[in-house]
RNA sequence: CCAGUCGGCCGGGCAGCCGCGCUCCACCAAUGUCGAAAGACGGUGGGGUGAGGAAAGUCCGGGCUCCACGGAAACACGGUGCCGGAUAACGUCCGGCGGGGGCGACCCUAGGGAAAGUGCCACAGAAAGCAGACCGCCCCGCAUCUCCACUGCUUCUUUGGAAGCGGUCGGCCGCGGCGGGGUAAGGGUGAAAGGGUGGGGUAAGAGCCCACCGCGCGUCUGGCAACAGAAGCGGCACGGUAAACCCCACUGGGAGCAAGACCGAAUAGGGAUGACACGAUUUCCGCGAAAGCGGAGGUCAAGCCUGUUUCCGGGCUCGUCAUCCGGGUGGGUUGCGCGAGGCGAUGUGUAAACAUCGUCCCAGAUGAAUGGCUGCCACGUUCCGAUGCUCGCAUCGGGGCCAUACAGAACCCGGCUUACAGGCCGACUGGCGAC
């Protein structure tokens, strides 16, 4: 659990290449406006760490400016509270960041980063076994 | 009111919630955390401040920084190119001149030299650079043909003649033909054809002659100058192209804040000392019978750098191993914002601009702060309704949409160029209407 003392959670930055690169190792998850990068650095009491990639072909100097901000904007009011710690998190901007509402923008990030993948944990019992209690709905 | 020209300015505003960079203040908190070191750094609250007219393209000019930088001559390469001024400087700006366009306000203009030389002038056309003669126009000559004159024969006949075939040591007035010459006015080709218009002149023509315009030459006048004007002389020579080579004049070191300075891990590369190794040629000295060895000096070494060449010069590198010691990448600090600064006033100047005085302090990030969301308003656009009339415009009311274009400082200035939704202001021009 996280300390409870600040309830705003503090996300580090990514700055350097090599951080970068290393997360691109990682678990690589898609979203409508954004692709989404994480990587488990095993080290839970180091709290998250985040990154913005905005490639030259998206836009010119303003829109690009424009991707991260929103993007930063988002991390820090909602989706912050998601990121686990010792995670490292790359997120890669498309254009339709420009274009999206702020909710939904933050709605599908928060989705994207507490879904691990598409496909949800590896679970041996297989599709039978019609789950009669509240097992792990996420719609809870 | 309509159409247009030029110049200047703005480039959303207010409020709320949550945040960011830099900086200052107060309190709290360890003598702490991270790091090899250099160095950096916490929490709470509050104050200040925080993108542009182009921050863009990186096309010119500077500041600043380092490197190179010795001297002379020639050469090469790049830039600029009417004149005067402004400026730190400029290829920028201002004022003027010449040329071109527009009724006009005004706009455009790479605008030195073509009798220093070389080259090129496609296609078309007769001819495109010591000009040329296709058609045409004009003159002279000739008589094979043709034409004309005279005449013989044949055929036809409306009895006037007509047609055909011949003849003449016939003719050159007219149309052709052949030959010789003149011409550049006209046609035609072209971007361009060796001045233009009019008159005289002539066989026809032509600066052949004359007037005006143009051109050239020197003189005078005005102007700092580019240049303009005047009278005179010259019958006209000297085509265009220099954003073709070229010539002339002026001018120009190179690289850039990832510059540079400082602190400083590892690894690879440097300096000092010692040992071993180490060219050629030549001069002198010493030893030696000689080969040779040792010492001192010169030249070449033999390349690279100083833009090239030459001359006089300079610098660097000029072998291996061992020991010791300093420089430098990643990282950090700095460079880093008081400046050719902004605003206002006054003065000088036609202006660009300059001077003086007053006043203000105005971004400093580095995976890169200056934001995210919401509401209202202004502006714009569109729809509906009403009213007015010049019948598609104005005003009023209501609703919807968008809520903005171009675009993000990266060492700093002066310019240029390019992009830009919408709007405001001023001056001027041409029409129409009213008084």
């Amino acid at each position: 659990m996280t300390t409870e003392t600040n309830d705003k959670k503090t996300v580090g930055r990514l700055k350097s290449r090599p951080q970068f690169l290393a997360v691109r190792k990682g678990d690589i998850r898609r979203g409508r406006a954004f692709l989404l990068e994480v990587l488990d650095r095993h080290e839970p009491n180091d709290p998250p760490r985040v990154g913005f990639t905005v490639t030259k072909k998206h836009g010119n100097a303003v829109e690009r400016n424009r991707m991260r901000r929103r993007l930063k904007a988002a991390v820090r009011q909602s989706a912050a509270i998601a990121m686990k710690n010792g995670h490292d998190y790359v997120i890669v901007a498309r254009r339709d960041v420009l274009s999206t509402s702020f909710a939904e923008l933050t709605a599908r990030l928060v989705e994207r980063i507490e879904s691990p993948s598409r496909h949800g944990t590896p679970r041996q019992g297989g599709p039978k076994r019609p789950v009669p209690g509240k097992h792990d709905g996420k719609e809870s």
